[in-house]
DNA sequence: CTGAAAGCGCTTACAG
DNA sequence: CTGAAAGCGCTTACAG
């Protein structure tokens, strides 16, 4: 059914029809009600590609999750096809977070997987076929990011999830982290307080920023509270399960083990929790643990998250001000 | 840029440029060839509403997040708005496998999630609207899939997640389930194979389908093997992690404590390993477990998952030939 | 082979 | 207040 159709059916003009749906002042109640009523009894629904096509502004965002791994092709052409999926349990909180933000704001929210970097045309393929008004890049390291700020227009707004904000580009990009830095400071100076003095770690992937600036933050804490800090205490993770459950089996058969260990995140804190019943340890008696939780996830996400949300009407506004 | 402005600078018609964009043939290779170096060269993009509205079919998916709590509305008045996200990570595995599968069609798809009756209109407003194909719709339980079947139209198509098969309903609809019964069923087998004899269980919510069967095949497995089913080696979870560790628990302070635990999905067993590593029990010494972690997830996913994808495109074509 | 024209279903100045 | 008309940017019969 059309306006043209559902207009006759009433006998008003599609024009009429159209003003009540965007809520022209001007209008009789008697007429708003009649066609208010026709539309419900129709079931009528205007279509969204006309309505874009005429103008209307809704806005829809696409949330792009970024897990290149060019390098690795081996990996993805061996396996089947139903082996490929990727496992990205990991962003699964933020993506889980962001819909909802998004679809509250009554916004779209569009979502895609790029595993190589000959599918980045995707992003910039999205603007300007104007599916998307706005985009969230997540996942994305140093050297995927400036791939991406190259296929781009400079005007499309983009934020960044856990990428460094680059001052020097032109490009309308807003980027969002959470403090890493000190999140990890306060944990080991949580421990520290509790009488911890051997502390480990597990990192994230360094090339993340949230990976680097966590084992930042931890690092300067042990040193500016004189603890010691070890290289046999440290594992370096991925942020995956298994690199969870790996580092904890090798932090706990060092010889002098940590009584605390800082796990980078939440996945990697499940398969430390399995080694950990594997070795028949206690928690909190024999190793204590704080890794970021779900819990603490959501409530450091949430300020950025926020920050998105502000930001990202307010910079599509703007845009459209300015050009 | 529009194909007419893009035409004029080539000196062709936009009949011409759509022509070659649509891959028609009987297009002089010059001409094909003239008009893709202008696309390149001023970077032209067709609009995605222009050509929706003129016919062109671009298949986009909706996926549909089900998760109504209408009782439990204080819950979601009271906290505040950064709180209100809802931690649905055990559809994790699924979305992003989803998106994978989708994306590798080339299909786009676009996510919402649904925590109310009222806000049910969503679904039906996407496809009457023609923003999506068709659609997915995961979390529902009985009663909330008969009340998207109210809403919709007969002839939307609809893949149903972890919902009973319902022969009676006219609906274009296919409902996508792995074998949730045999699953557990030989999950036991496995468990009495091992020698195990005293084999508990922590259930997920039995109101949703995959809860109920594979609750059902655990029972059925026990009985089977004449092993014993005991009440207090049963905790009735609802697949969310805090579940899986209060039932971890609750298994492990009983009189005779099970020697195997079966768990029914991998968010609960996170829970259970933290309540293991708190007790200081071996796995598997002291405690057997095997739940739905992600590799098995993935691969019991697959194959409905192959079903949704072949199904899916072939279902729309047949309602398009239909109508 | 290719251009001019009609049409997709809306919205919104323009008149009245 | 409201209808007729133009326009959004495409595609695709229709002619030639």
């Amino acid at each position: 059914m059309t306006s043209e159709e559902l207009a006759k059916i009433i006998g008003v003009s599609r024009s009429t029809v159209s003003r009540v749906i965007n809520n022209y002042p001007d209008i009789p109640l008697e007429t708003r009600e009649k066609v208010l009523e026709a539309i419900k009894k129709y079931n009528y629904y205007p279509n969204s590609s006309a309505r874009k096509l005429a103008g209307v502004k809704d806005t829809t965002l696409g949330l792009f999750i970024l897990d290149i791994k060019d390098m690795e092709q081996p990996h993805h052409v061996i396996l089947n096809d139903e082996n490929l999926l990727y496992d990205n349990t990991f962003f699964a909180p933020f993506i889980s977070a962001f819909i909802d933000h998004a679809n509250k704001k009554l916004f779209y929210v569009f979502v895609s997987t790029i595993y190589k970097t000959s599918e980045l045309w995707k992003i910039a393929s999205a603007f300007n076929e104007k599916r998307i008004d706005g985009s969230v890049i997540i996942g994305s390291n140093h050297i995927d990011y400036l791939k991406v700020l190259e296929t781009i227009n400079k005007d499309n707004f983009i934020a960044f999830i856990d990428v460094e904000e680059d001052k020097s580009n032109i490009a309308n990009a807003i980027y969002v982290n959470i403090n890493n830095y000190k999140a990890a400071f306060d944990v080991v100076k949580y421990f520290a307080e509790l009488g911890h003095k051997d502390i480990g770690m597990i990192t994230g992937n360094l090339d993340k920023l949230s990976g680097k600036k966590r084992f930042d933050g931890f690092k300067d804490a042990i040193l500016s509270l004189n603890l010691p800090l070890r290289e046999e205490w440290i594992y370096y993770g991925d942020f995956m399960e298994m690199s969870g459950y790996e580092g904890m089996k090798k932090l706990l058969s060092s010889i002098n083990t940590p009584t605390a260990v800082f796990i980078c995140n939440d996945t990697m804190v499940i398969g430390a929790y399995r080694a950990i019943a594997e070795l028949g340890l206690k928690v909190p008696d024999d190793i204590s643990i704080i890794g970021f939780d779900n819990a603490q996830y959501s409530s450091l996400m949430s300020p950025p998250l926020t920050t998105v949300n502000v930001s990202l009407p307010k910079l599509l506004k703007l845009q459209q001000i300015c050009s």
